[in-house]
DNA sequence: CGGCTGATGATCT
DNA sequence: GATCATCAGCCGG
């Protein structure tokens, strides 16, 4: 499988529109052997003035990366547990990000499935904590330019990407009526609540 | 499938 | 001390 490297130059900088565009791109994770990689289906976008974003009150030593021009990697820890992958929005010095939600595993699944402990594809990386399990997303990472050759980066490949439905966030407490939240419709790769991804 | 609950620890106030 | 961009397990329908 082709999967050719995004430049900055093709991601668009606003926020917003960087989430949308991200559906149907790859995420690749390459390791000192193997390589892992899965087809972004889901994202939501945190902008600047959005109380749900982490920058939202300002820059701190966990969430400078946000901060950083966008294209870069924001990785933190979730509940103590899960760690979560984000993609800075913006240019350098605003504060904005898009949550990688779910991803349709492409290469690389039987290493998913040993970190998972599971079999069933559609349930390796369906939500962002799976995700980062599955695909090996650790803190080392935060920080780190998605556009470049590296552990971590983002990628196109050479197939279609169907409808893009929009809805409201998941799991947030703050502006929980925005509709940032993007989507493949009809993708069984997708996490949430059933209606809110028709 | 939807709804609920406990686990768990980094981060910030 | 409170909050939390989640998940697995369990239950009822």
């Amino acid at each position: 499988m082709r999967v050719v490297r995004l430049t900055r130059a093709e991601l668009p900088v606003d926020t917003a529109e960087l989430a949308r565009f991200l559906v149907g791109k790859v995420v690749v994770r390459d390791l000192p052997d193997d390589r892992i990689s899965g087809r972004i289906v889901e994202t939501e976008a945190y902008l600047p003035r959005d109380a749900a974003c982490h920058a939202y009150r300002g820059e701190t030593p966990r969430n400078r990366s946000l901060f950083l021009e966008f294209g870069h990697a924001y990785v933190y820890v979730s509940y103590g547990i899960h760690r979560m992958l984000n993609v800075a929005g913006g240019a350098r010095g605003i504060g904005a990000g898009i949550l990688i939600r779910a991803v349709e595993p492409l290469q690389g699944i039987e290493l998913m499935q040993a970190r998972r402990g599971l079999e069933r594809v559609t349930d390796l990386a369906r939500g962002p904590g799976k995700l980062a399990q599955a695909m090996e997303i650790t803190l080392g990472l935060d920080g780190l330019d998605l556009t470049r050759e590296g552990p971590l980066w983002l990628g196109r490949i050479d197939r279609p990407t169907g409808s893009i439905g929009v809805s409201v966030r998941i799991g947030i407490t703050k502006e929980t009526d925005l509709p940032l939240r993007f989507f493949e419709r009809g993708s069984p790769y997708v996490s949430g609540p059933k209606r809110l991804s028709v």
